[in-house]
DNA sequence: GCCAACGTTGGC
DNA sequence: GCCAACGTTGGC
């Protein structure tokens, strides 16, 4: 019997890597998370076919402009053993490698994104704990409910 | 560009 | 182990 199916939230600058990025390519390492929180998430929590909502942070609007999905089990993140990476980590070895990251694949883009100010508007159905609206939260790797998932999507085509 | 909030580093 | 200093995230 297969685990049932999880779900998450990656944010992505635009100007690093956007959703038409991910839709080009298909397949993705997500490489560069350096927090440890959000690889916890990406090393213990994912498993493949989990489905992901896709965030831009620091653009014009943020918020969510598409659906992805978990296509790898963690591996070591290849940057951290790249001296001319802007995420090489001194620290890392390949015996004892730091930093783990999962595949990504382009499912779909919204028909329109879902502004953060609409999803703030939400909050109280959300709930206060949800990582994406809680206060001074930063993490780029987070969960959601799929209660929480149904209720994000359905304000897909709302005004 | 500003800055609040948070995580990490390193001296002690 | 404490905590000040520093760097980063990310909305505005």
């Amino acid at each position: 019997m297969s685990p049932r199916k999880r779900y998450w939230l990656m944010k992505s600058e635009p100007e690093d890597f956007s959703i038409d990025d991910l839709a080009r390519v298909g397949t993705e390492p997500w490489t560069g998370v350096r927090n440890y929180q959000a690889r916890n998430f990406m090393r213990d929590g994912m498993r493949v076919d989990d489905e992901v909502l896709f965030y831009h942070s620091n653009a014009d609007v943020p918020g969510i402009y598409g659906i992805a999905r978990v296509a790898s089990t963690a591996y070591p993140d290849p940057t951290q053993f790249q001296a001319r990476s802007k995420y090489f980590d001194a620290k890392a070895t390949q015996e004892t490698p730091r930093w783990f990251l999962v595949d990504v694949a382009f499912v779909r883009k919204l028909d329109a994104p879902i502004p953060l100010s609409r999803i703030r508007a939400h909050s109280a159905e959300l709930g206060e704990e949800f990582a994406l609206i809680r206060k001074g939260a930063r993490l780029s790797v987070l969960p959601v409910t799929s209660a929480q998932w149904k209720l994000l999507l359905s304000l897909e085509n709302a005004r």
